[in-house]
DNA sequence: TAAGTTTATGCAAGCGCTTACAACAAGGTT
DNA sequence: AACCTTGTTGTAAGCGCTTGCATAAACTTA
């Protein structure tokens, strides 16, 4: 081990190797593209050395990082996490790395770390839901950072992205909701403001609402921060009104699992008293009692599928948006009304 | 906008602005050496063309990063994820940004990722688990990048940690599980080869047993890896034992979760027909029902703190290594074992 | 065997930034 | 008036790598 404890670099390996550090760099980059005698001899050094290429003088060099950033709402939420993961194995397999950043829902910040994860030089981002400012998507577009939205679809969306259509996926239980007889219905969903899933979901129920003859501002909403405590709250709230609900549509899971914690805290039987379904069918769904009526979203496909369509973006091949197929998963929390 | 619609950079700003490239680099990272007026005119400049630095080069020439790496050994769960969002907020305040890798619980992928964040340039990494060979500490000790050990704490270490005596933490629990009579126990515990948390725990069991005058040999030990289906299996697997345990413990509330839903499955009252205890208090022991008892860890205090003493220690400060306490939260799924 | 073709390697110019050092200006001292 | 501070800005040398181009060596081919 040399005296000079500094970590060794391109030129320490050529020197060792008695060759250029063109030649080192060209080991192992393209390998092929030497005599194997060399090729040896520097592998040899290398290894001898420990040595480790300089990510930031490569990426600086090469203009190229075979990074890709995703930038979710938050680590704290099983949802983002199972897509997240899925994705970040299948870009292993593909040979690039995941820089991830978290934007707590706000999109000032979602905007701070764009930045930062472009001037990271990030070859590519991925990104929740459509809704943000279109100068980012100039910024990128000027960059040459290509984007992929997740976790939503819409058909006519200058952006190419992986999801499906949160309205379309709510129907087919508001539907079933309606059909057994429900006529007063409450929502609660995260804030609607800036986050397409969110609002879509609630229109969704909405649009099924007028079809079925009910007018949709009669649906009671409440919007609050994902968390279990939220939901329990919001279940809370809505039922203290003069004509409580007797379904309680929850925008996921979460919510679902704070409001039948509350719904048993108040005595009522789930779904004898009060019917209540979610969305995203996270593992949780199955677990708690009764257990929850609620929409499947196949995330960890959306991550596997996310992740070959943004290295396509990146080797300058332009991908179709693709839709994913949802499914309502009928369990126990969702029955006819009482009857009055 | 200028044609040539490559991204501004350092020079760009400095034509624009009338000054050296050195006077914008200084306006943006020392600008307290700048008078008034020339920091004005860099400032607009800046604003003008929109630059923003290009990190890459900035680390190379800076040799700093601001940048410190975090692997845990997965996303989705939500222990590691709450942990990891406080460790990341607090860092935020202390101007640095934080990347995240995952080890699926695989040393030599940890290994690897240990050193694709050093090469990134990460100016100091925070790790779970004292569990590693001691060569990748030797290679980080010559590199110059501090670690510090997390979500444990062992006294006379080598590297600095901070966490808690996961042997320690459990052993209150333990002692009340004898106190009520069981004698006959079962333990579901993450495999634990490569995992000192996990071996800890079992440990800190087997202590008591023996303190107890049980035969800590007679622990009835399952090994699986995480998650809400093994832990259900591993129950089954422990209750299709000649002689089934009175007690299941768990090594982390996911396999609870699991373990409680197979006792119900098989008709079993809990705890009047079997106790189950978790570790880690996530938010779900108090959701499922019964409701969990289960062993406190203050994560988001962890990861509040880790941060603190990382900055420290990238500031060649040497921070003690510190204990956090950890506390039994006694709800419903424990009780003396079912009489004969 | 000479000329032409095809590799395999080396040379050296960057990539976009930071920072030691030098240069200069302005104000204070004696 | 000559000298010294102190403070502000510029000059230019890297940081560790990649890569276009030039060169040399090794093969073809007629």
């Amino acid at each position: 081990m040399n005296e000079r404890s500094a970590v060794p670099k391109l030129a320490d390996v050529a020197r060792q190797a008695g060759v250029s550090t063109a030649t080192v760099s060209r080991c192992l980059n393209t390998p092929e593209q030497l005599t194997e005698a060399t090729r040896k001899k520097v592998l040899q050094a290398v290894q001898n050395l420990g040595y480790a290429p300089n990510f930031n003088a490569q990426a600086l060099a090469a203009k190229r990082t075979n990074t890709v950033g995703a930038i979710i709402p938050t680590m704290e939420n099983a949802i983002f996490a199972r897509g997240l993961q899925a994705f970040q194995e299948e870009l292993g397999l593909l040979g690039m790395t995941l820089l991830v950043a978290c934007s707590s829902y706000d999109n000032e910040l979602e905007e701070q770390q764009i930045r930062a994860l472009t001037a990271r030089g990030a070859d590519a981002l991925f990104v929740i839901g459509h809704n943000r400012s279109p100068h980012i998507y100039e910024y990128l577009e000027q960059r040459g950072v290509p984007v992929l939205v997740s976790w939503t679809h819409k058909k006519h969306a200058k952006q190419i992205s992986i999801g499906f259509d949160n309205r379309k996926a709510i129907k087919p239980l508001a539907e079933k909701i309606i059909e057994l007889g429900h006529k007063n219905i409450g929502f609660i969903s995260a804030p609607i403001a800036e986050n397409d899933r969110a609002s879509d979901r609630v229109e969704g129920v909405r649009s099924v609402m007028q079809a079925s003859g009910l007018n949709p501002d009669d649906l009671k909403l409440i919007e609050t921060p994902y968390s279990i405590d939220n939901g329990q709250a919001a279940f809370n709230t809505l039922m203290s009104e003069r004509t409580p609900p007797t379904v309680v549509i929850c925008g996921n899971d979460v919510f679902s699992v704070g409001a039948v914690k509350a719904a048993k805290a108040r005595g009522y039987k789930v779904p004898k008293d009060i019917s209540i379904t979610g969305f995203d069918d996270i593992e949780l769904a199955k677990v708690i009692e009764p257990a929850l009526t609620t929409v499947h979203v196949p995330h960890r496909r959306m991550g596997k599928l996310a992740a070959q369509m943004l290295v396509d973006m990146i080797n300058n091949r332009k991908p179709q948006s693709r839709e994913l197929d949802t499914s309502v998963k009928l369990r126990d929390t969702l029955g006819p009304p009482r009857p009055q």
